[in-house]
DNA sequence: GCCGTTTTCGGCCCGACTGTTTTCAGTCG
């Protein structure tokens, strides 16, 4: 049982708990497990095997989560989450699931009118038995009507970054038509690059919050894409938007504004453990500044709100607690992570000679657009009959249209020959090696045979990656995001296999793939392996994917000097 | 259930909005 499975079952136990009413902080304790072991970079199997009284070293894991781990790694279920399960409906953690509805509500409707199922809860809000119960009235009653329609319509996964950031962006150009508006900038997980997003948040300041604030929030609720508006108040509103994503709010005086982009930056337990430190130095933390007593001292800017708690700058993208706040309380300073300017390159791309939209030079002059000094076309293999891969013919009458292209562009940038190869059933490649000892980049991908084996997936990958002309892993797990999950192989090998014959593992930013994402790239920097970023683009306009690449780095404590995408040109050709 | 530079017991982040009530419980982030 992997970490997810893991956090599931701690997510499971605890709302389990919070609906049959046990102490709130033991319910949060299984809550705050669950997100612990869902962001972890440690593979918990491996800490089991290794050092399983490590387990509760971990802050937030104490004696009684750890056993459950062990419990759960070893024999594949937990017996006191068992026990739970007895007897409790399972179709109470759908209902919990329900926008505005808690643990209260949700126990309030089982004990007064039986209701077990989604369905049953629909049944009771049109025949109106909900408003007879205390506390209930008509509009809660059609607001869960409207929250059980907003659940069938979209099913809960999260969004793409890239679907996010295109609301965000509209919705902030939308909102810069409202006079007042002084300052606008999205913030949650969107901001923190997460490889999935919940909702859209959004920070507004005004220069007199008394003024202005009601206009900006009905500006916003004015939107001409709202679904539904969950709700409106003084400095906060929530909408749905007809694509499905929730977009929040926040209106705020211009002084708050770093107290403001912490707190709804997030991540909320990250927010929490900040909050907890200042507490022990007497201080309050609040979306509004940090306050000494009445007086404010921070929190105008984030900085300042971070040196008034005796910390150096965390990055957003750091924001886990995940181990960033005991780091700068230990080291008081950070590396300085990869940003987008440190990109010298793309390593992966299609063009119309595989199932790209553009021709070389139109990738070409979309990457001179970038500021690029090189990037190499990447398109694919003949294996994959679907997206008309290169058989060696075609790939050799691209090759003399990438040398004419370079004596053309010569100066403007360069252009390395490369292949995304796909890895056959037994980890040979899918071209001959005099091809492949022609190429400057070889990236190995594995798109089909996804459902092997542990054992025979990970002697798969690694046979290709100690092919001598293997330069890059492509796509490391194979997922894509809502839709397939990570191949079974063994993470820890294929990094150390990686290392050892020299191949950088890619950290593909295709808004789907995000692969790999952070929570592998710790480790696999610590065991010194390259990285390189690439976008995958197949057009033009994917180019600029990469930002979503560099994000995923920075989660994963990146250096530039971890990546080979950042080196010059002159390095970079003198070292491949 | 977790945790400890006041503590092995007694705390556990902080504030906004809604719908139902006339002061607040429940929910959310």
């Amino acid at each position: 049982m992997d970490n997810k499975k893991i956090s599931e079952v701690f997510e499971e136990m605890g709302n389990i708990l919070d609906i049959s009413g046990a102490d709130f902080f033991r319910i949060n304790a299984y809550r705050r497990g669950a997100m612990i072991v869902m962001n972890m970079h440690q593979d918990l199997r491996k800490m089991v095997d290794d050092c399983p009284n490590d387990i509760s070293k971990i802050s937030g894991i104490g004696k009684a989560l750890q056993e459950k781990i062990i419990e759960l790694v070893l024999t594949g279920h937990c017996a006191e989450h068992e026990k739970m399960k007895k007897g409790f409906p399972a179709g109470l953690l759908e209902i919990l699931s329900l926008r505005g509805l808690g643990p209260k509500k949700v126990k309030l409707f089982y004990s007064k009118l039986g209701i077990k199922t989604v369905k049953d809860l629909k049944k009771a809000a049109e025949q109106h038995k909900l408003q007879e119960l205390e506390r209930m009235g008509a509009k809660s009653e059609s607001e869960i009507l409207k929250a059980i329609d907003e659940h069938a319509r979209f099913d809960s996964d999260r969004s793409l970054i890239s679907e996010a950031l295109q609301e965000a962006e509209r919705i902030i150009e939308y909102m810069k038509k409202s006079k007042g508006v002084k300052r606008i900038e999205y913030a949650g997980s969107l901001r923190r690059a997460q490889d999935n997003i919940g909702d859209v948040d959004i920070l507004v300041t005004v220069k007199d919050p008394e003024k202005s604030r009601e206009a900006v929030i009905d500006h916003f609720v004015s939107y001409d894409e709202v679904l539904t508006v969950i709700a409106k108040g003084d400095t906060k509103s929530s909408l749905i938007l007809e694509s499905g994503i929730q977009v929040d709010l926040r209106v705020i005086a211009d002084e708050s504004f770093g107290a403001a982009m912490h707190y709804f930056t997030g991540s909320k337990s990250h927010n929490i453990a900040i909050r907890d430190i200042a507490k022990k130095k007497g201080l309050k933390v609040s979306e509004y500044g940090v306050f000494k007593g009445e007086k404010m001292i921070a929190g105008k800017t984030e900085e300042d709100l971070f040196k008034a708690i005796g910390l150096p700058y965390i990055i957003p993208e750091l924001r886990q607690n995940n181990g960033e706040i005991e780091y700068a309380l230990k080291h008081k300073k950070f590396p300085k992570f990869v940003e987008m300017a440190d990109i010298k390159g793309d390593l992966h791309c299609h063009s119309n000679y595989s199932d790209g939209k553009n021709t070389i030079e139109e990738m070409a002059n979309a990457f001179i657009s970038m500021g690029y000094e090189y990037f190499a076309i990447t398109d694919h293999s003949s294996l994959v009959g679907i997206v008309n891969g290169m058989g060696s013919k075609e790939i050799k009458k691209q090759w003399k249209e990438v040398d004419s292209l370079n004596k053309k562009l010569k100066g403007k940038i360069k252009i390395f020959k490369g292949c995304e190869v796909d890895i056959l059933k037994d980890g040979s490649l899918d071209f001959s090696d005099d091809i492949l000892k022609e190429l400057d980049v070889v990236i190995i991908s594995a798109h089909m045979y996804a459902r092997l084996d542990d054992k025979d997936q990970t002697a798969r990958l690694i046979a290709a990656i100690e092919n001598p002309y293997s330069t890059i892993m492509g796509h490391p797990t194979g997922r894509l995001i809502n839709k397939r999950p990570e191949m079974n192989f063994n993470m820890e090998k294929i990094i150390d296999a990686c290392v050892e014959n020299g191949v950088a593992l890619e950290i593909n930013s295709s808004p789907s793939r995000l692969d790999l994402v952070d929570k592998y790239l710790k480790i696999a920097k610590d065991k010194g392996v390259k990285f390189a970023i690439g976008t995958d683009s197949h057009s033009v306009d994917q180019v600029d994917f990469m930002s979503f690449g560099v994000g995923i780095a920075r989660r994963g404590w990146l250096e530039s000097n971890n990546i080979l995408n950042t080196k010059s040109l002159s390095k970079f050709d003198k070292d491949f």
